[in-house]
DNA sequence: CCCTGATTCGC
DNA sequence: GCGAATCAGG
């Protein structure tokens, strides 16, 4: 592969954009990171200074601040730490989901959005319940593309983390919490009438 | 461990 | 000019 016209477009507009070198070699394809940065450089545009704040437009992870949170302490999962990255999947909220409960609910606030205690699985709930106890802990910089981003706890207190555990290709949770974040749209209860 | 960009340097 | 290897850092 070369950097043809078309490609280098590609790639200046995808780094202005925030895209990391990874992620705009995986777009290219037939190249590495590497080797976008270093065009990166050859172009002259390593500083992505070319019209944002670099640090403010493009960040990975650097949403869910804790602190002033208007509505819910803690609503249902609404991971998904990405701020704007385009190649996950933010869309798919928790359809019916209601993780760990939480004994604590900081403020007055009415109930979070407690999307009904669905019908989850008892056995995907003692599932989840179960790899609480292994999961990696981990804080939203070291979340991943393949770390499971499902939050536990409250955000506003120190008792907060992502499992972290791997995520099942694909998803943004690991197997666990896919099982109750991802119910088939119905447990049964479709009743129509 | 995962990932980021930065630099070097043989090709 | 190119990009793998390597470095420095989160």
């Amino acid at each position: 592969m070369s950097w043809t016209d078309e490609r280098v477009e590609t790639l200046k507009k995808m780094w202005a954009d925030g895209q990391s070198a990874s992620q705009i070699a995986k777009e290219l394809g037939g190249v590495t990171r590497n080797a976008v940065i270093g065009k990166v450089h050859r172009l002259g545009l390593s500083n992505r200074a070319g019209a944002e704040p670099a640090e403010a437009a493009a960040p990975k992870a650097e949403a869910p601040k804790p602190k002033a949170e208007p509505k819910a302490a803690k609503p249902a999962p609404a991971p998904a730490p990405e701020t704007e990255a385009p190649v996950l999947e933010t869309k798919s909220a928790n359809p019916g989901a209601t993780p760990p409960r939480p004994k604590i609910i900081p403020a007055g606030q009415p109930l979070p959005p407690q999307p009904s205690a669905n019908e989850i699985s008892p056995e995907a709930l003692a599932k989840v319940n179960a790899v609480e106890k292994k999961a990696k802990k981990i804080t939203l910089m070291e979340l991943t593309e393949r770390t499971c981003k499902w939050p536990v706890g409250d955000p506003a207190t120190e008792d907060f983390w992502f499992c972290g555990l791997p995520v099942q290709q694909g998803k943004p949770y690991c197997e666990a919490h896919v099982g109750v974040a991802f119910q088939p749209m119905s447990s049964r209860r479709d009743r129509r009438r």
